[in-house]
DNA sequence: ATCCTTTTGTGAACCGATGCACAAAGTCAC
DNA sequence: GTGACTTTGTGCATCGGTTCACAAAAGGAT
């Protein structure tokens, strides 16, 4: 059904999506420092990744390289900027105004790349009406109306784990089929709705395991046996 | 090299070890409603994953479960807070004490899963000596001191990201082997160190992507499914 | 003691991602 | 224009991870 070798086969890897944004950030870096092309051999060390990767995923995008000099540094931004879709204003609300929220309202990463925070909500009365990073916290009781009103796509949960599976329902009853997740627990969510999760603890927990083995181990085994 | 069908072999999947703190959630869930023995039916929902995946990864770490029963809470918990490492207590620290730093300090997620904060840095004159969750902010240039007395074994950087590579490099040089890097950077570290790393504007980005797919894509594509 | 039910643990097929290695395609010097 | 050189784009082998599907193991009923 698809066709086997076109150059921008809609079909782009999962893997590869997860890493455009790594380069883009590698490439923004490198426009900055005045760097006008560059060789996928450069540009997969300043990712962090290997060449012939790198090469295999910018051609899932179509052929923007020029053999034997390299990547046109301003065009390739271009051209992974429009792939992810950041060449568009996406409106985002975050829920949920605890620490972790305040720190992601006043994330810069956000704000460059195409993300405006467009509202930010709480359920406790004390900090509605609170100014976080230049927004006015509204009331949970608001979430369905502002989202509509403003446009909101896509919405950030950094709610306590127990209120989470709520307002997801809520949003995405309301519409939203993007939701990045920071809350602890797994979310119920009907086909068509993305949701994508970060666990600060999981990260810690897998560097734990790794340290471990660096230090002998539970059993201190060093075969299986 | 390694015998190849011993129960306990040594070498866990990345993709396995990655898994096992969210089995390790959702038992601790279950063992606080009071569940005794779950099938890896029911704890693979509660994961939200597939069972035959569970059942794979559980008999990584040995052959805990009885058949026609299921696991036993209690002690599933244990085997794979044993294998995690976390039955041990892990001394963190914590450099840069911005939004994200105080968030992360605050997270209760850490302290119930065998970390402890035991110290937390940032160069700015102005917070240092200010408390951070009832920790006492010290200057960047006790680290390596610090880090030895409280025998520190895991960082986590929350810095602006022009200072992320060296605060790495002395935490390395301070004898330090695992680093939870929130900085967007990618850091260069010798072989032997575990870098881990947490980019919140990345999983932003990924799910534009997807969005941007459904909404009909840049070239107005519609996607085969 | 035997049969029936449940559920684990795993062999094997499958699938996607990785990395090597090289031909093709381009640049640059002369 | 020619030849030397550089670097891309990709075919192919490989690897790790996922999923299916089932035999083996345990418990309960009679």
């Amino acid at each position: 059904m698809k066709s086997p070798s076109h150059p921008r086969d809609r079909g782009i890897p999962e893997a590869t999506v997860a890493r455009l944004p790594l380069y883009l950030r590698a490439l923004h870096g490198m426009a900055e420092r005045g760097v006008a092309t560059v060789s996928s051999e450069d540009l997969a060390v300043a990712a962090g990744v290997n060449s012939a990767k790198l090469r295999k995923d910018l051609s899932h995008l179509g052929s923007y390289g020029t053999r034997g000099v390299g990547y046109d540094v301003e065009y390739l931004v271009y051209q992974i900027s429009r792939e992810l879709g950041l060449t568009q204003d996406w409106a985002v609300a975050i829920v949920g105004v605890g620490n972790l929220g305040r720190a992601l309202a006043g994330y810069g990463g956000f704000v460059s790349r195409g993300f405006r925070i467009a509202a930010v909500f709480d359920a406790d009365p004390e900090v509605v009406g609170d100014d976080i990073a230049g927004l006015n916290v509204e009331h949970i009781d608001e979430l369905e109306a502002v989202i509509e009103r403003r446009g909101v796509s896509i919405v950030v949960l950094a709610t306590p784990a127990a209120a989470a599976q709520e307002v997801c329902d809520r949003v995405v009853a309301a519409g939203v089929t993007s939701i990045l997740n920071f809350a602890p627990v797994v979310l119920t969510v009907p086909d068509g709705v993305d949701v994508r999760k970060v666990d600060l603890s999981i990260e810690l927990q897998i560097l734990a395991f790794h340290e471990q083995r660096k230090a002998g181990g539970p059993l201190m085994a060093v075969d299986s046996q």
